[in-house]
This record gives structure tokens, sequence and C-alpha cells, in this order.
DNA sequence: ATTACTTAATGTCATAATAACGCTTTAACA
DNA sequence: TGTTAAAGCGTTATTATGACATTAAGTAAT
């Protein structure tokens, strides 16, 4: 699961299949690939995501495996499966990863596999193949209850940015309106923002001042207790 | 992983492999199997878990994937690896569930399998084979983080219990002192209790009263919202 | 130069939740 | 009847929360 964010929603990234089968209309997929024998799961996880969009050192985290044995019988329609020829029915367990990318800093890898990814809104998703509608929403509580428990947010927002960009992010994470007043006054009490000198231009209307997280504040605190996010 | 509670501490309940390798001095490890072809991942685990404790309709939750590769060479040290003769080097990938049971209901399944299980105390487990140690520490932390949002801890109390044993029970979980009086406060105003009419009988002192989980009204508040358990 | 327009930024107050305590009450046993 | 261990009640200071309305700072239009 690779989550993005634009500004005013989240993104995933889904992978087209129609090069892959042929004889299917055009359907996207979640990415995936099979793991190989020489790297442990959070290994696996990071070559695909670096595969797909060349990015590395990337919010990365399991969020739980799936495996419904349904799956057996459905070699042909996953293709990735094709290269494992010596296992005629093979079993697929998915062990589920989700990133936080910044969509600012991410420029498609021109890699085969990247070529038909393409960024859709989390909102517009009504259906997708296999279990990956399953997996979809697995994911997205877990970003929830992750964002309330962590400001791991900051992954998908630019370097700088405007507490209002923020707040856009949380209420689209959260899917519901959040009282700005109340937003920033907890925000900024956590205390892991540095306010900038730089203000936004070009604007026309009073500029909003830009923030940088400080990742070595946030991780004092994180030894030293526990954030509670809640709105 | 399958936790208990005394009344006292946190105990784990660990497989003897002995049994399965005459060459080793007794060592304890974390009970586990095999999947099958026909179940998936819950099924799995619910199986596992019946065949060690006989117990079903338990509280089961998955926390994890693990699976580093230089499991690879150690093919001969995973004696559920010796039915799979068919692939060489099998590489295996755990994925961990971890469930929360009455000791008070346990009983030893008299299956072969469950004859070497044998309840430790978490606090004292210094050393398991493999990554087990791992997948533990993870377990643990998922209950603890998992315990602070949902009133789990009844799954590991008897049916009927006193408010100072469940104290206990969240002392062993986060491993800390708890005030008594915030606790008591806090527990009863979540509205999620009955308070019974029996008494604590035999003891030299005035007896506590007893308490019983109410689950119907527990589901009641959690469609209406979220729990917030911290201490 | 003035005004209009748009979004950023800010303050207060009532209420609820929390943590840290002290003290009294109770029932069983010796 | 006294002792004991835990139950049970209560207070207070502090902090967190939610609800709410106005002013500030720039650009654009006239």
């Amino acid at each position: 699961m690779i989550f993005g964010f634009n500004g005013d929603q989240i993104y995933v990234l889904l992978i087209d299949r129609e090069n892959q089968l042929k004889n299917v209309i055009s359907e996207y997929a979640l990415p995936g690939n099979l793991i190989r024998d020489d790297e442990n799961l959070d290994m696996a996880a990071e070559r695909v995501l670096k595969e797909l969009t060349g990015l590395s050192v990337i919010y990365l985290e399991q969020f739980g495996a799936f495996g419904d044995p349904d799956r057996i019988k459905k070699k042909e329609d996953q293709p990735w499966l094709k290269a494992v020829r010596s296992i005629p029915n093979a079993r697929v367990i998915t062990v589920g990863y989700y990133s936080l990318i910044r969509m600012s800093d991410y420029e498609l890898n021109p890699s085969s596999f990247a070529k038909n990814a393409k960024w859709m809104p989390l909102n517009s998703i009504k259906k997708l193949p296999f279990d990956h509608l399953k997996i979809l929403n697995s994911s997205i509580e877990f970003l929830r209850s992750n964002t309330k428990i962590k400001p791991i947010g900051f992954n998908l927002l630019p370097e700088k940015f405007t507490l209002n960009q923020m707040l856009k992010l949380y209420e689209a994470i959260f899917n519901k309106k959040i009282d700005n007043r109340n937003f920033r006054r907890k925000i900024i009490n956590l205390n892991i923002l540095d306010k900038l000198e730089e203000k936004q231009s070009g604007v026309a209307h009073k500029p909003a001042n830009y923030y940088k997280f400080n990742k070595k504040r946030y991780e004092t605190y994180l030894e030293s207790g526990f954030f509670k996010f809640e709105f």
C-alpha cells in the first residue's frame, strides 16, 4: 500500500494489470511481488517500493498478513506466479506493508513495472481484484489508529508545510472536519515543529507560515512517553 | 502466543521440543504449526490453539508476520518441517497470533502435542530458539497497545472476578503499579461491568465483591465510539 | 490610494479527565 | 473484642478538550 497526499486528498498507487494479462480489460490492483529467498520481509517490501517509485528510506510498516485458500485456484490470475512454474498450485500469503510518501517528491520510476502505475484517489476506489479491497481497508484502519498515537503524517507532507496543509491531511486521513484552532494548539504544544522564517508567497491573501518537522525532538519525546493524537 | 494469567503474573504457553529432537537438551519454544492448504490464516491459528489447549472461541488476534531468510539453513531445527519432504530448503514465514485465555479454565489437552506444553512466567523467559524472542516481544508490545484501547483483559480473567484481580492483571500487563482508587473509578465509569451479589469467601478481611464483564453493553459502546484505557 | 477579497492566525471559557492523595468502613479470623 | 487487609468513598489541583468569533496580512481591482 503506497499512500500519497496531494494537499487535498489521499491517493493510493495502483498497478494496471493490463500489460500482464492481454485478455482482460484494464484493471488496477495493489502493487506487490514475490519475496526472494535471500531477503527478509522488510527488505522485500523496501525493494518492491523502490522498484515502483525509485524512492528509498521511506516510512514503511507492516500492517498484516492475508491469505485465503481460494487463491489457490486462481494462479492464472496472478501474473507474478507465472515465474514459479515449479509449483503447480501455489498458495499465496500476502504480507501487507504500507508506506507514506510525498507525492511532490515522487517521480514515476521509468522501470518497466512502474510504467503502468497510477495514483488513484482513495475515496474513488470501490473495487479491486482478489482480496485487495480487504487489504486496502485493513491498511487504512491501521493508518488511522497509528496516526492517533504517532505523528506519522509528516511523511506525507512536503519538507516545509503550513499548518493548514497539515490540517487538511489529518482531515483526509480521518475523513472528517477538524476545528483548526484546536488542531493548531495541539500540534504546537507537541513541540515537534519548527516554525520557519519563510512564508507562503504568491497567494492573494495572508500568507501562511511554513513549518518543518523536528525529527530529533520527536524522537526524544517518543522515548519518554507516548503521543496521543485525537481529533 | 498463548497468554494466561493466574492472578499474579502473566504466563506464556511454551512447547518442549525435546520429544521431537532427541539430540538436543530440553528447550522450550513458541507453539506453532504449518498452515494447511484448505484453511485461511485465522482458521489455522484457531486450529493450533485448539490442538494445544482444547479450547475454542477464544480471543485471537494476528499481530505480525516474521520471516528472516537465515531460517532456510535451519530446516533440521524445525521439527514441523520434516513433514514437508518435498521441499529441500523451505523458507518459513511465521504469521503470529496471540490469544488470551483463562488459566483457570484451561486444562492441558491430552493430545500428544500438548503433553509437553508448559506455562512459563512471562518475566522469566530470557531466551528462546530461532526468532521466537523477537516474536514474543512483538506480541507483548501489541498486547499493551491493544489493552490501551480495548478492555481485552477480561479474556484473561475468570468469569467472575474482583476489581483487585483486574487491577493486578493490568499491573502485570503494563508492568507498573496503578493507583487502585483511580483504577476502580475508571473501570466502573466505563459501565461494562456488572456487580454481582456474590462475594469472596474464606479471607481474613473484608471480602471483595465479584464482578462480571457485560459483553453486550461493551459492544454497544464500541459501535458508538472508542475506549481509552490508560493508566 | 482606497477598497474589496481571501485565507491565516489567534483567545477565552466552560467542562471533562486525570493524577495524587487521605481517610473510613467492612468482614473474617484469632 | 481486637487485628488485619482490602474495599470503598471523597477531595483537590492540574491538564486536556471542545465549542466558538474576530482580527491580521497580504494580493487584486477600482
